[in-house]
DNA sequence: GGAGTGTTTTGACATAAATCAATAACGGGG
DNA sequence: CCCCGTTATTGATTTATGTCAAAACACTCC
């Protein structure tokens, strides 16, 4: 909703730095972040007291289930490092990614006190946990919270309905082109205001098997059409589990099912 | 978020009855709804009052435009009757309907300050309009309303990963399953608390089309589908535009893979 | 550093759903 | 009530993506 919200209100002094490089904040588990989405823009001093102390940090090794789909919401988190998938499945094992949560999002809401899907750690993640009570106060207590989650909710709704046209609407091509122009936003998000790189780097620290089950596809399908735009020199393959876009312009067109090939 | 909402303030006294047999309460642009997200929950006489008074009622015919991805989000709408349809579309027309509000449901939620997503009526449709100023208003004066959105919010999210699970890993048959008992539900829902049909009747006011791109299928697949179904005697249509479910159980098997055919 | 396990890539083939095409049913206006 | 445009159904065929299979690659742990 928040048209306008309040410049944020940043804890360290100065331009923000990368996550990874603000370890000494994170202890009162930082929920400000600098992008669209921070939950504690606007919110006093006190306030910020109040949501330190209501929250523990967590880190998690890769792999590690942080909510499963049907078991009682007892906790929000909110993401300092690492990434998240979320997920829904169907009986016979078929799995449906809705999302990944990156440093400074949230997950753990719910409207039935059941949590409605899965959630589990990419890479190592480091996370910050309210349990439901004390975060329902906060959000009583604290109207700016309640705003800006609302505003948050209201960014991931519209971000869901960005990957339904995706699922629904959009060949395997195009799934692939705009999960790594998404991937790439998403850092480039992360890391600030800093000069927009003409080639971005998406991250990719998920396997094969995550980003078919996100697309909706096969891990062959992802796997060959990687290949393909890899060796049409739209993208290339860089060191630790990244790729880099090469020609942007050209893979947002792709995105946008704007090219005949 | 909210575990436990407060009570629902009934506007009309004792038992609620169907949209439809309650025009004149829909002068005031009646935000109560007996089920999950009614957004005045708990608010005040005073707090309706100004509800009230910052909304005027619409009337729209069936193919009216709410609402234009990319235009300035000015209106917020409740809708009290009728159908409304949400999509996203691609630049060469490929649509995909993300989904569909029945009465007392919302639309026009933004975080941008842009619609990130268009609107349009399936059938007539009587809603109400707040102009966003005064809704922003509101919402600040009051926090049960903003509580109330953010779990109807929250609940909308809900519904979207659990149609990118159908859209990404169901077959056209359990898709098309699940489309008939989600309407049937939201009739249900509708319907307030009268006892359950052991066959109940999906409302299908939308055209194949549109259940087409809600689906991410083809109108000949759903053709089909449905034909397909109606030949095994788990549905039968009746009279205007309504599915009879006759073995709601049986498609609920399939509308969760939980079948081999 | 090499065995061993898991992941990714590539290839050959199968299939669910799309596309193309024709007919049938509906529904609103004269 | 019947015509005519729209919408829905059914059929024949194609195709994008899935499935099955095998090879290549990349870690990790002795």
């Amino acid at each position: 909703m928040s048209q306008t919200p309040p410049p944020p209100l940043h804890l360290t002094a100065g331009r923000h730095t990368r996550p990874e490089r603000t370890e000494g904040d994170l202890q009162h588990c930082l929920l400000c972040d600098r992008s669209r989405g921070g939950l504690c823009n606007g919110i006093d001093r006190d306030g910020l007291e109040a949501l330190a102390h209501s929250s523990r940090r967590l880190i998690l090794p890769p792999g590690s289930t942080m909510v499963e789909e049907g078991q009682s919401a007892e906790s929000f988190f909110n993401i300092t490092r690492g990434t998240v998938k979320l997920f829904k499945s169907l009986p016979d094992g078929r799995r449906q990614i809705t999302g990944f949560a990156d440093p400074g999002q949230f997950l753990g809401l719910s409207r039935s006190g059941l949590y409605a899907f899965g959630a589990e750690t990419v890479d190592t993640v480091h996370a910050c946990r309210f349990q439901r009570p004390q975060f329902e106060a906060l959000l009583n207590d604290q109207p700016d919270l309640k705003r800006n989650l609302l505003a948050a909710v209201t960014d991931k709704l519209a971000e869901a309905q960005e990957q339904m046209l995706l699922l629904g609407r959009k060949t395997a091509r195009e799934k692939v082109a705009s999960f790594l122009l998404g991937r790439a936003q998403a850092e480039q998000t992360m890391l600030g205001d800093t000069p927009p790189d003409p080639t971005p780097v998406a991250p990719v620290p998920m396997t094969r098997v995550d980003i078919a089950d996100y697309l909706g596809l096969t891990i062959e399908t992802v796997s060959r059409t990687i290949s393909a735009l890899r060796r049409e020199k739209l993208i290339a393959s860089t060191e630790n589990h990244s790729i880099r876009i090469l020609l942007p312009e050209a893979l947002r067109q792709i995105a946008t099912g704007q090219t005949a090939i």
